[in-house]
DNA sequence: GAGTGGTCTAGACCACGCC
DNA sequence: GCGTGGTCTAGACCACTCG
């Protein structure tokens, strides 16, 4: 019996698919197991807290750990520049700037963001291709009471992404994923029938608490995001 | 100086984000970060984990650990059991039957589950209600050959998910979400015209590599899977 | 109150990858 | 090689919560 944590993981899983713990049963406690494995408690801790992060077993103080009665499945999307993305696929990416302007938002964009009525935005529409057909269209709104800057950025050459994630590292996001036809000032540059169901990732984010930005991503038709474990 | 994981991973996140290190910027070492801060290294070993873990930086054994130039976004929603999922949100849960059949099943699903021509499997398909309102219709089709007894279930009463759940431990799926033109058969139940755009999660799982069930997920128009960070 | 998970420590060895 | 992260150990204290 080796003493990895990942071996550990691996035989409790074991006896939980095999049927050895069922669902809602309780889990012996972290040193009994320690003793049957013959590994220290900070090991089979280790391996019972990547379990409850899957979300295969529950653990709560006093009362144990147990096997989750209906499990939570959890799917973790990577969401990279779409360049990488792109190149990542082996294909060759490509960039061209659609709209720019100054201006104030819409409503919509502003209730994303809690921004007030007026607030003035960088509009950016822009199309990322990948081998020379539509891929992505990005529309995006920056706002400018925190980046004044982006008032005069050029967006001809690259896209406000990599723009901005040079300028704000690291920050809150809330990412909303949803089908949408294709508006007809998207259906154009995708190269689709406006009305097609489109994957549409939205995001706004903040930084301290402050609004940045909300784009509004419209993948071209078929586009599918995956995940296995 | 507080000695906790999450007390030295703030301040390292906080380092990062103020700029002190910029994306790109190799990190002290770990030893020298536990002597910083007057913890033990396994401490700051378990908050640059998670800082890993979540994309922030990047580490690589003898190379160190950097800050992430392009920060790896990642999205992790959960998805319960729908039932849950309705109920958690204060509506009342309601279930209904539209179809059920055993026979052969459609290309289409054979190849997402490696299944061979003239596989007969259960199809089920039903609608899930929120306070009386179509809330997602589930297209469901499970492999004979390993859940022979799923011939004969009834899915009158409750959808197959809890069926399975409890039959189908924990096994390896595959995740996708996409957009999709309601079809005719799904339009109808979810009370939207044909054609409209609707987000559609589709899960293929296997247990043992032997595949189990596919599902096509159809969600009422307007819906969205929302994720903070 | 008592038991369980959550966490920290101090020390150690190992494996991987640059040089 | 040799330094860095990855992991394990043995022991300890704490926090939460159930009975």
């Amino acid at each position: 019996m080796a003493g990895n944590w990942r071996t550990i993981r691996a035989e409790i899983l074991a006896r939980i698919t095999s049927g050895v713990w069922a669902p809602g049963t309780a889990l012996p406690g972290e040193v009994a197991l320690a003793l049957g494995f013959g590994v220290a408690r900070a090991t089979v801790n280790r391996a019972m807290r990547d379990l409850a992060e899957e979300g295969i077993i529950e653990r709560r103080r006093r009362a144990g750990s147990r096997v989750r009665p209906a499990p939570v499945r959890q799917a973790r999307f990577d969401i990279p520049l779409v360049r990488r993305d792109i190149e990542d696929r082996g294909a060759a990416y490509a960039y061209r700037l659609l709209l720019s302007a100054v201006g104030p938002a819409p409503s919509e964009v502003r209730d994303r963001l809690g921004l007030p009525e007026g607030a003035a935005m960088r509009h950016v529409l822009c199309l990322h291709l990948a081998d020379g057909r539509p891929w992505q269209a990005e529309d995006r709104w920056i706002s400018l009471s925190l980046l004044p800057e982006a008032a005069a950025a050029d967006f001809s050459a690259a896209g406000p992404n990599e723009w901005l994630v040079a300028r704000v590292p690291y920050s809150g996001v809330e990412i909303s994923i949803l089908a949408a036809p294709a508006e007809a000032h998207i259906a154009g540059p995708l190269a689709c029938a406006p009305g097609t169901a489109l994957l549409v990732v939205e995001r706004a984010t903040r930084w301290d608490g402050q609004p940045v930005t909300f784009v509004r991503l419209w993948h071209a038709p078929g586009h599918r995001m995956t995940t296995r474990y």
